[in-house]
RNA sequence: GGCGGGUUGCCCGAGCGGCCAAUGGGAGGGGACUGUAAAUCCCCCGGCUCUGCCUUCGAAGGUUCAAAUCCUUCACCCGCCA
């Protein structure tokens, strides 16, 4: 176990996972036994989104090499705004609202942690439980008495703030919020180690002043870097928005496809961050990669342990045969109904009663959803973008005919060269 | 509370009475080339019952033959003063 605890932050370094830490020498001192940590995951949408996993990963290294880990659902943060990484005022949610998110991101959590484990499970902790009893009379005497405010505008996430739009009291008072959280799970779990995303610096060493002032205790701060794209756009980002784990919000097929695109040079950087494959696997991918990028034998890994992990084996493998026969790499009519339906079945679809008049070419794509509108369907007919089971069709008033549908039930339409969607026959 | 500046399409940002569905950039989409990659080139990018019509320029009224552009009130943001 102590090997594993000493390799840790040598993976993370090769991983490209280290930020800044606090005194590494003395961390890495720290690491030789088991400690507690904390990231928090605040409840900004019904769903954590891939860019979440980054850290979220970083967590479960830490619990693979013994550590105790405690993930933190922000269900008081979440009621406040982090302003760190934003350059202006979040609108406020319901506490309802927040609530029901709170729940689903937990499940979400639970998924990447091991809560059953003898020697170090991982246990849900929620800001709420400690932060709501709290009065404000306390909070400013207990907590607020220790913050400087001239230290509180040095933060970059405040100052960025005061150059631009300004900033709430709500929010300025965040990285109080956040401060407390490490102190009381200091106090609790004798947590050591916060860990976040580069942008959580301020906060995280927010409270490592907190601790210090209060308990006269020594904590410890590891931040990740901001995930980057060799073409320079946002990470974890299409067309439709984020890439959630919800598999309501972004379907299991269009998660896998997500990471079955990932530019070349991107991909093995995330394997790196995003697989627990060994570096001696890893590297054997990227030169099998080199070797013959056409494959993309690495993005098909990358984009099957993923979808293993955040939706289940089955779904993987269902998606992937799916998508398989969906790219023309089979016929579509060759394949039976039973191969047919469960390709279609992560798809967007509509459905059309047998015996009514089947509507035109543009009004089905519009249907389906896989463009926007109507305006948008006869554009991209117009430019040659339709396909009808894989094959191009160019009239705009065109109708589908009963022979369209294979296996008498199903016809696959196509925006593109990847944006499917079904016409079901019912 | 006072004075000044601002609010334009997904984002940034021009326009400052008709030639405006509104310049430009970014993001996004389609095609060609490919490997469901990148780069490159061409095209598109409010909606619809689509050679025309409808709805948009913070909101509501008003002036005008005609308003994103002028006037009034309101809301929100920023700055300075109290």
């Amino acid at each position: 176990m102590s090997n594993r605890m000493n390799n840790l932050l040598e993976d993370l370094k090769w991983r490209g996972l280290l930020a800044q830490t606090t005194d590494e020498k003395a961390l890495a001192e720290a690491l030789k036994k088991p400690i507690t940590l904390y990231v928090g995951f605040d409840p900004t949408a019904p769903s954590i989104h891939v860019g979440n996993l980054v850290v979220l990963f970083v967590l479960r290294r830490f619990q693979l090499a013994g550590h105790n880990p405690l993930p933190l659902v922000g269900g008081a943060t979440g009621l406040v705004g982090d302003p760190s990484g934003k350059n202006e005022e979040r609108t406020l949610n319901t506490t309802d609202v927040v609530a029901q998110w709170v729940d689903r991101i937990k499940t979400q959590l639970s998924k990447f942690m091991d809560f059953e484990s003898k020697t170090n499970p991982a246990v849900m902790v929620n800001n709420l439980d400690w932060t709501a009893p709290m009065s404000a009379i306390e909070f400013l005497r207990d907590i607020g008495k220790h913050f400087s405010v001239n230290q509180m505008l040095n933060k970059d996430s405040v100052s960025t703030r005061l150059e631009k739009d300004g900033i709430s009291y709500t929010e300025f008072s965040y990285q109080v919020l956040q401060s407390m959280d490490y102190l009381e799970l200091y106090r609790r779990y004798n947590c050591t180690l916060q860990i976040g995303g580069s942008d959580q610096w301020g906060n995280i060493t927010a409270g490592l002043d907190l601790i210090r002032r209060v308990e006269a205790g020594s904590a410890h701060a590891l931040t990740v870097p901001l995930l980057t794209k060799a073409d320079g756009t946002k990470f974890g980002k299409t067309a439709g928005g984020s890439v959630w784990l919800d598999p309501e919000m972004t379907s299991p097929y269009a998660f896998f496809q997500y990471w079955l695109n990932s530019d070349d040079k991107d991909v093995i950087n995330f394997l790196k961050v995003f697989s627990f494959k060994t570096r001696q696997e890893i590297e054997a991918l990227e030169k099998t990669h080199s070797e013959n990028p056409g494959a993309r034998e690495a993005h098909r890994e990358l984009a099957r342990e993923l979808t293993t992990l955040v939706h289940s084996a089955d779904i993987s493998a269902r998606v992937e045969v799916a998508a398989k026969a969906l790219f023309g790499q089979a016929d579509l009519a060759e394949l039976d109904e039973q191969t047919l339906a469960s390709a279609l079945a992560e798809l967007p679809r509509t459905q059309v009663k047998n015996g009514d008049e089947i509507p035109t070419w543009v009004d089905l794509l519009a249907a389906t959803g896989v463009v926007d509108s109507k305006s948008a369907a006869r554009r991209i007919v117009k430019e040659g973008g339709a396909y009808l089971n894989n094959e191009k069709i160019s009239g705009e008033d065109f109708r589908l005919e009963k022979s369209h549908f294979l296996c008498g039930k199903y016809a696959v339409l196509r925006k593109g060269k990847r944006d499917l969607a079904a016409v079901e026959l019912i």
